[in-house]
DNA sequence: GTCTATATATAGATAGAC
DNA sequence: GTCTATCTATATATAGAC
């Protein structure tokens, strides 16, 4: 059995966004050209623009799934209402994500300068900040509170040093660092 | 009088390094051509080319800097005897590094994948965070310190989320932040 | 030391055949 | 749905005049 056209179809676009994912976190989104894209899936620059018109296309479909699954975990969140469970809860998400993103590679380093450029992006990303930092801190998080939130929700630095480690060692450690920094 | 040639040199190339900072951190290194470079300091692109064979070039002597004033630091810290005053003093020294790099714009950013591309930089970098390192936690540090010290020495997150405060009022915030991080 | 002009490569993107 | 061929813009980098 052959697969249908429209089998087909979601097959390559799916690729397109993996490799791109891939790639993009490797080397950088400015750094990532199409052509390199479609030489490592095996395919023509023209077949992947068959599927996303532009190349920023491709980096907003990859984002739209980063941002979905952060809201998820803050919906969920927001349903616990003891404070010290709903901080475990927060810290198991931003370290789940993390430690995800650190071996699957998901594109979303708020300093890359290609996210702060875009203005859509950039302006999810604040609002998801903002939900998650009333959530954690309350209605008037002080200074203190919004410096630690802002490191509890990029992990990117810490993860980095224990890349050596299994993902649990890795959730393990980063959870007691987030309780401390948390602690305010 | 005007300047004999050696000043005018001496000048022209300081002029390039400061623009390309400033341009390196805001549209990051990539995105950031040449022509742009020249443009903004209000020359053209062969006169850069004059002081600098290479694009990287301009960068590899941006990060020579920023990697001397870090080691610098640590030669000081070196010679503090007592922990915790040892401790307070690097703290000070990732802060203040960091707040002057908000404003003044370095390009020192470990996750920028043209810093890790860059085998020589990020070599010096990482022989950087290993001196640190056993400066604060001794020769055997736990995965806990290490991860702590990934986070000291890497305050890029904390510090955007305060980016509309004062130099001042960052600095007591972080300095009390990267104390809850170490005490491990 | 700075300029104009140019070489060369590669980027993002499109047209049209199969 | 995927390909070949091509357009257009811009990148890094160099040659040679002033």
């Amino acid at each position: 059995m052959s697969p249908t056209r429209a089998e087909q179809a979601e097959k390559t676009r799916k690729t397109v966004l993996e490799t791109a994912r891939r790639l993009f976190t490797e080397h950088g989104f400015d750094a990532t050209s199409l052509q390199l894209i479609a030489d490592t899936m095996g395919v023509t620059k023209a077949n992947v623009y068959y599927y996303f018109r532009t190349k920023i296309e491709i980096l907003e479909a990859l984002l739209e799934g980063t941002v979905a699954a952060l809201s998820a975990m803050l919906d969920q969140a927001e349903k616990i209402k003891g404070k010290q469970a709903r901080l475990e809860f927060m810290v198991d998400g931003f370290v789940d994500h993390v430690v995800r993103a650190h071996r699957t590679i998901a594109p979303m380093n708020r300093a890359d300068p290609i996210i702060r450029r875009h203005e859509g992006i950039s302006h999810r990303l604040d609002e998801l900040s903002e939900r998650g930092l009333h959530l954690l801190f309350g209605d008037t998080p002080t200074l203190d509170q919004q410096a630690a939130y802002a490191m509890l929700s990029d992990l990117g630095p810490a993860t980095r040093s224990l890349s050596h480690l299994s993902d649990d060692e890795m959730r393990a450690i980063l959870r007691r660092l987030c309780l401390r920094v948390a602690r305010v």
